[in-house]
DNA sequence: ATAAAATAAACCGACTGTCAGTCTGAAAGG
DNA sequence: CCTTTCAGACTGACAGTCGGTTTATTTTAT
């Protein structure tokens, strides 16, 4: 039986299993007739769609990342949150948000065996949010919030840092954590020369009910 | 014909080429027969002295980079030298230093295929130099250079950031590089809490002669 | 002491299994 | 007729294994 799709819908379907097994397995550990048994489409069929397993991997990332910034310009767009809190918001979503399934995959490509992976999508996600964050900054500075000669590099300085240190954070031990978020507090308000607790402050809002880690929803975040 | 060589020996061999090797080609492109036919030695000999592809790899960083981390000691303790001047010099030494090699290794290291190599790199290099710069900025604060409540952190933030944005600088404009340097400086003195244009000022004696990029030495530097 | 025997260390290279990617040619859908 | 799919055999490259060999060192026997 054969059931012919429109290449778009075929694509489609063949990320959301690459997806799934890079997500589960890591891109090494799988391997392109996984792929096509678990489809069940012919060898011929997935390299009809793709040249390589590469491009299955970059159309993935690239997919999962637009997503990603879609999600993250809705935030920035809330012109009626107090900035601080959208920047919060921003740094959380990209961290709990499509429900579970970034913790599954963040677990696994910061093992060292999905390095290519993870490089790809931190590339990726660095060029697609720190225009957005710079964004919100300029905001902030307008409103006499926070200031720095030179918001872009603050942005990619402080977003390199949550997305590496905090990417094996889940390793560490609470209280370990709890430093570090406060060291991270700390410093992001040294860099932005913002009013010192401010940013705890507007951080607090969010957490106003206790969360379960890395499920129930916060109040602004979707 | 059949050569001995005691164990390390020829361990050392095989690092010796598979370092360049990697760094020339990157470690997925090149194969163990390029590494056992460039020695003259044969499969079985190769995984004799090691068990797999990758422990050659993580054993050539590991030599790497306790050879990079014993430059990064020495400057360190070389008390004499005010406490900036020193910290300027651990930051150019892990990009300067080691003749060319590390120009050559660096090229290949942040291209895409090689992210394998490039975390392994960044996380011993972390985890080994993170205590001494940190070390340095105790002594700043214990002179009242500088000032932070969490040492550890900010230093991790700052060299996290050299190597990853400093990583692919080359590839920018020259006005490009001399912006983000600047604003990195800018933060630097901001995290740090020191006098603006203190870290500046601590830079510049290193710079008195105009130098060759990647070549002629530094007072100080080896 | 010294030759022979045993042990250990270093080495060899053919072989295996896996996997990404190619190719051909036919057939179904629209 | 043109896009999509099928089937799957094939290639070439590669990492890793294995049984066996050579060289060096130590032990034992004489």
């Amino acid at each position: 039986m054969r059931i012919i799709k429109e290449a778009e819908e075929r694509k489609n379907e063949i990320l959301d299993v690459a997806e799934r097994l890079f997500g589960s397995k890591g891109f090494d550990n799988t391997s392109t007739n996984d792929i096509l048994n678990e489809i069940g489409i012919a060898r011929g069929t997935l390299y009809y769609h793709f040249k390589s397993k590469e491009e299955i991997l970059d159309a993935m990332i690239d997919r999962m990342m637009k997503r990603l910034i879609e999600k993250a310009r809705e935030i920035v767009s809330q012109k009626d949150v107090p900035v601080l809190q959208r920047l919060t918001m921003m740094m959380l979503s990209l961290h709990v948000s499509e429900g579970n399934f970034n913790q599954e995959i963040l677990e696994q490509v910061h093992k060292p065996q999905n390095a290519l992976m993870h490089q790809k999508m931190q590339e990726r996600l660095l060029a697609g949010i720190t225009p957005l964050i710079t964004a919100l900054i300029r905001e902030g500075i307008a409103q006499g919030i926070c200031q720095t000669d030179y918001p872009e590099e603050a942005v990619e300085m402080t977003f390199l840092y949550v997305n590496v240190a905090f990417d094996d954070l889940m390793e560490q031990s609470e209280e370990e954590k709890q430093k570090k978020i406060a060291a991270f507090i700390y410093h992001l308000e040294r860099i932005l020369q913002m009013k010192e607790g401010s940013m705890k402050e507007a951080i607090m809002p969010l957490f106003h009910k206790q969360r379960m880690p890395g499920s129930a929803s916060h109040p602004y975040v979707k």
